[in-house]
Formats: C-alpha cells, sequence, structure tokens
DNA sequence: AACTATTTATAAGA
DNA sequence: TTCTTATAAATAGTT
C-alpha cells in the first residue's frame, strides 16, 4: 500500500496566508481551538472574558464568559465598565 | 543528591480554584497564553479580534488586534457594529 | 521565574 | 467539514 506517513503538525511563520482556501481551513480549525482558553480561564479563576472577532465582511462575531457571582457584583455596583481601551482601534 | 524527577503537566479538571495564592500563580500562566492565539489568529487570517477580560476586582483588561486594512475599511463604511451579543450579560 | 514531563492544540493529509 | 496523526505549543507541578 506505500502510505505516505503523516507529517504531523509543523511549524509555520506566523504571517498572512495568501492561499484562499487554506485561510478558511485555517480560520475554521483555529476558531474553534480559540474558545476553549478563555473560557477555561473563567471557569478556573472566575473572571469574565469577551472575545469579538470582525471578519473580513465587517461581521461580529463575539462570545462572552462570565460567571454569575462577578455578574450579580457588577449588577449591584451599577459601575459602567470601559468596553475598548485605546489599543482597539 | 537524588531529585525528585519533575511530575510534568497534569490533566486538571476545569473548575473553580479556592487556594488563592495557586489561583494567582494559574491565571498569570494562562493569561500570557491567553493572548497569543488570538493575536496569531489576526496575524494568520487578517481578521481584528478584542479580548475583554474582567478580573474580580471589576478592572478590565482589554486587547486588540487589528491590521490597517480592516480599520481602514470599517472606517470608510462607518456601519456601527455591535460590540456585545446577547450571550454576553 | 525556570524547568520538564505531560497534556493540549493544530498543520498536514485523507 | 470531519477524522487521523505527528509534532509544535501550552502548562501543572516542582524547584
Amino acid at each position: 500500500m506505500s502510505k505516505k506517513p503523516n507529517m504531523g503538525r509543523q511549524m509555520i511563520k506566523i504571517g498572512k496566508i495568501d492561499v484562499k482556501n487554506h485561510l478558511q481551513v485555517t480560520f475554521s480549525k483555529r476558531c474553534s481551538g480559540l474558545f476553549k482558553k478563555p473560557s477555561e480561564l473563567c471557569r478556573i479563576c472566575g473572571v469574565e472574558i469577551a472575545i469579538i472577532i470582525f471578519s473580513h465582511s465587517r461581521k461580529a462575531y463575539s462570545f462572552g464568559y462570565a460567571n454569575v457571582e462577578s455578574i450579580n457584583d457588577r449588577f449591584l455596583s451599577r459601575n459602567p465598565l470601559p468596553i475598548y481601551n485605546t489599543s482597539y482601534f
């Protein structure tokens, strides 16, 4: 049969992918991985995390992880919170 | 000398850590890891990503990754974008 | 903060 | 898009 062995994960240099199909696949794979860590950090350390992604088509995907304790805390304090810092724009 | 061998990374169950010092260390370690992936996704796939973390003390840490191309695009279109989706609160 | 064994994420291929 | 596999990357426990 002579199967070609799997090359496994390769080290890539972090830069813009120009092959459209490859970009789509990579984006899809990485997106699904992206949300695990914040979700875990929230559950482990009890912080709240929000992630916002703007795709090329300017669609906004947002994901939030929050625990009841800190939401309640914030609600009671009625302290408006900054959403963006200057680094964002 | 008889050094005890390092146990290496252990699998943890994802749940709230109650030991304060341990939590601080874990938060610190994971936070530094957390921002690499979005940053890479931005540079690889050319999307914009923002992350917001609310700590226990209600301090907000936000980090944004954006490329010039899409910022410019958004600026020109003057299209206001939703920041939160319903899952956040 | 550094080390390292091990788990987790993922690039390439199917 | 989903699975497999080899390997890169992240990290839990230790020092």
